[in-house]
RNA sequence: GGAGAGGUACCCGAGUGGCCAAAGGGGGCAGACUGUAAAUCUGCUGGCGACGCCUACGGAGGUUCGAAUCCUCCCCUCUCCA
């Protein structure tokens, strides 16, 4: 598309995206289009922010003019994610993956084109895995694995400690299976994943070696974790989805612009798409706002410029302003004739989903965390009453930065 | 299939008849300091309108005044052997 087109290779390299590569000619190979794909798990109807370094890899490499394939590991979900190891596995059904392939697919598509010339695909694995007949696959597949060379694999070693069974034994089959797929169907010559992905791209590379004599590559991803040492994409309440029904637009600007100082450079690069340039000029000029350009930014790619702007707008009056705009932090209602009568301030902490049990309000206004319109609530008894409501609703915040919402309704009849 | 080890709170992990809502650590939350950051210090960290009651040490029974702890059966994980 682009006239001169920009190599991705040292873009994403630039960008900090490349933790290895299988073999450097794939810059030179990345100066003509090319197809390249990462592949994500449905087992679950939304992406969070674990999701996004691929997407955005892929995403970059559309802009430089290749075309990206989005796999969504439908088949390998029918037999369940090998990789939580403890955790019960939760077999899905072809229904459900499929539900949440469309709407991971209507979440990558603020990312990634799907529609248009040389647009990207979507695929689902099942659509080759699940008609693999076993004894067939064994011997034009299978013959070319060498368990030896298997068990030497780092992501397997790890696991030969703990115990692992033939399911997550064969999930680099699968993986190889489908990069070959995707190199015969597609002269896909790239897969993009994280690096703990290693092992299983190379047998794919291997594998296409073998059996198509064709050459291809591999590019993995660092795994992130924050400069604090944790697994980036977390919080206290768990993953940070994309999905707003899930995550906020609100929220997820909370999550972004909470960001350590020293991860602020690196997650400005690795996820919006502001020149590199612009990045360390802005970095220059303040953390503090080079962390609220992330977060509007990280938001705006996901949930859209009116979202993103508002979600700003709020936390600006939220934590510096006089509260005026608020519309977008989480908020529940509460009948006015409950109020009129006055309500334990526990109690409303609690039912307003600020807190996840009454005991837990109490302990939180009792280490004198509980604030009630910016003024911090005394004793946890305390009632609050009519009285307390501004413009028709009670401004709750749990420590610093928990803002919550109490909007009084009226109940006719 | 045989032998052994083990399953404890969000995670790791002590506890082998009452002093156990269960040590310690991690994580999380709150306070102080700050910048909605980091680091540090302190407190909290099952539920319930609550000096009491309820629920909880893999599951189901049993012994006992009393069980995470003892007994029986079952489920699961790991190690070694076949």
């Amino acid at each position: 598309m682009p006239a001169a087109m920009d190599n991705a290779y040292e873009i994403l390299q630039q960008r900090g995206f490349i933790a290895q590569v299988t073999d450097e000619a794939l810059r030179q190979r990345l100066d003509a289009p090319l197809s390249c794909y990462a592949g994500f798990d449905p087992t679950a109807d939304s992406l969070h922010v674990g999701h996004l370094l691929p997407v955005m890899a892929l995403a970059h490499m559309q802009r430089c003019g290749h075309r990206p394939i989005v796999l969504v590991g439908g088949g390998t979900a029918l037999i369940g994610d090998p990789s939580g190891k403890n955790e019960m596995r939760r077999i899905l059904s072809q229904d459900e993956v499929r539900r949440n392939a469309e709407c991971l697919k209507s979440q990558l598509s603020r990312y990634v084109r799907f529609e248009g010339l040389d647009c990207a695909l979507c695929l689902d694995n099942a659509d080759w895995l699940t008609p693999l007949n076993y004894i067939d696959f064994l011997r034009d597949i299978g013959r070319h694995f060498s368990v030896n060379r298997m068990l030497a694999a780092e992501s397997y070693r790890a696991r030969l400690e703990t115990g692992l069974n033939f399911i997550e034994f064969n999930y680099m089959l699968l993986q190889s299976y489908d990069f070959l797929h995707l190199n015969r169907a597609y002269a896909c010559v790239l897969q993009i994943g994280g690096n703990d992905q290693w092992g299983n791209i190379v047998a794919g590379i291997d594998l296409i070696r073998r059996v198509a004599g064709g050459e291809s590559f591999g590019l993995t991803l660092p795994l992130i974790t924050t400069a604090a040492g944790s697994k980036m994409g977390k919080t206290e309440s768990g993953a940070v989805w994309l999905d707003p029904a899930r995550t906020s637009p609100y929220q997820y600007y909370q999550f972004w612009i909470n960001t350590d100082d020293r991860d602020v450079e690196r997650f400005l690069l690795y996820f919006t798409f502001l020149p590199v340039e612009d990045i360390r000029a802005e970095i220059d000029r303040g953390i503090q706002n080079a962390k609220e350009l992330l977060a509007f930014e990280a938001t705006r790619l996901s949930h859209g410029d009116g979202a993103a702007g508002q979600a700003r707008q709020d936390a600006r009056s939220a934590f510096y302003g006089d509260g005026s705009s608020l519309d977008s932090i989480p908020s529940s209602s509460i009948e006015e004739s409950a109020l009129s009568a006055g309500v334990p301030a526990f109690m409303l902490f609690a039912d307003a989903g600020v807190c996840s049990s009454r005991a837990a309000a109490r302990r939180l206004i009792a280490e004198g965390g509980g604030y009630v319109n910016g003024r911090r609530i005394g004793s946890f008894e305390d009632s609050i009453t009519l009285e307390h409501v501004r413009d028709g609703s009670i401004l709750l915040r749990a420590g610093k930065k928990r803002f919550h919402k109490v909007n009084v309704v009226k109940v006719t009849g």
